[in-house]
DNA sequence: AGCCCCGTGTAAAGGTTGTGCAAAGGAACG
DNA sequence: CGTTCCTTTGCACAACCTTTACACGGGGCT
């Protein structure tokens, strides 16, 4: 089924010239030249996707949105003379999904709306990623939990962000910056015993196995033992 | 709670620059300085939306890209030195949501990243339009009412849409930005404790129980327990 | 071996942050 | 104006992250 999208713009040699392109690539093209136009043909279902200029006669090109915000989440893309960067900024507080500065390429917007057309349909899956199985633990993802052998084992946000990095890894060394870094969003400083702490804990909540299943390297890191 | 960025950036200087400019905009930041960390932090589930460079010194940006999208449908803005308009297109048909020229305005970079964090949240409001069940509450989308074994729960209009919400994603986390856009239909501010008066009052509505059957995720969100 | 240094394990104390909830303000509506 | 509801404010508390302190132990050294 081919996409429907409604161009929203006065300038007729510029929307007939996208209009067209639009059509060869495969879009249903619906036209309107004015912002009250384009609005009743939104708000009329009429379309999968809008391409708004923001300079237009009647309503700006920014009205038109805020009022199709009030009801609908219709993804928008901005189109505007290049130029102010606080006005494209005003465009996405207001409820835009893309803006592209003209002149534009009509490849590009091609290449962004279908962009974001993937985005709707990737979304609207809701494919969430399945739990995943390192041994006997169980990661769900989802529920931001970890199980081991069925039974939910209580970690706190941090520990949770830890023994992902790890499980990851699983097998190989992970560094004590680069743990620190990526488990909890900053640097390591020295002297900073936190890392540890966590590790101790988590070892603790797993089941103080022996041999231990997060294994110490020392003067390196730390290392998830491989699953077999 | 926070949305995490994973920043992909080999240039040290932007990418600290970039980092402290997005935790300061509220995002919990993740960085890589290689392609290959990225790609193992990006599938560690370790964030919510990935800011990746083109140019980086092991696998290149697109590899890291493809690599991503054989298992996911993470969401990816793509950060590149000004150029080639091919090259742009390219990055959109591997993949990416989004696509930003060096040197890039950090405003932009940030509106940009809440453009497409707020279109997921909008796709992914999962609506229930017939009655349904959850242990002993049962849902009426048609009149907007809560039933508790019957007995009609009296619930105001707000505390209706956060429970509808906490209800179709039964078992699962629902985090506090997501719940706050789709259930307020707006985005959630620092020291907004709004939501929290929501629960609270829900709770109570709905019996106080013990275990509660809202649950709290400290520093995420909340849960509705899943029935048995 | 014996010694020492440094990195690590972990208990306990300290401090920070997020959350629960009561109560007061404020907006919308009739 | 009164009602209803949403939001803000303030305080208390609990969870949790971090620091501190001390003990252990490997590995290099003489």
């Amino acid at each position: 089924m081919r996409n429907r999208v409604l161009l929203i713009e006065d300038d007729d040699e510029l929307r007939m010239l996208l209009a067209r392109y639009l059509s060869q690539q495969g879009f249903a093209v619906r036209e309107a030249a004015n912002g009250r136009d384009g609005l009743a043909l939104a708000l009329a279902e009429a379309c999968d996707i809008v391409v708004l200029d923001i300079m237009l006669p009647d309503l700006s090109g920014l009205e038109v949105l805020r009022e199709l915000r009030t009801t609908t989440h219709l993804p928008v893309v901005l189109l505007t003379a290049r130029g102010d960067e606080t006005d494209r900024i005003v465009g996405f507080e207001v409820g835009a999904d893309d803006y592209i500065p003209k002149p534009c390429n009509p490849r590009e917007l091609v290449a962004r709306l279908q962009a974001l057309l993937r985005r709707i349909a990737w979304d609207q899956k809701a494919d969430v990623d399945g739990p995943r199985s390192y041994g006997d633990l169980r990661v769900e993802p989802r529920h931001r939990r970890v199980y081991r052998n069925g039974e939910p084992v209580e970690l706190t946000a941090t520990e949770y962000e830890v023994l992902q990095v790890l499980l990851a890894h699983a097998g190989s060394v992970v560094r004590k910056t680069d743990l620190m870094q990526w488990a909890l969003g900053r640097p390591l400083e020295p002297y900073d015993r936190t890392l540890d702490m966590h590790i101790s804990n988590l070892r603790r909540k797993l089941g103080n196995d022996q041999p231990p299943r997060i294994e110490t390297v020392r003067g390196l890191g730390y290392s998830y033992r491989a699953v077999s």
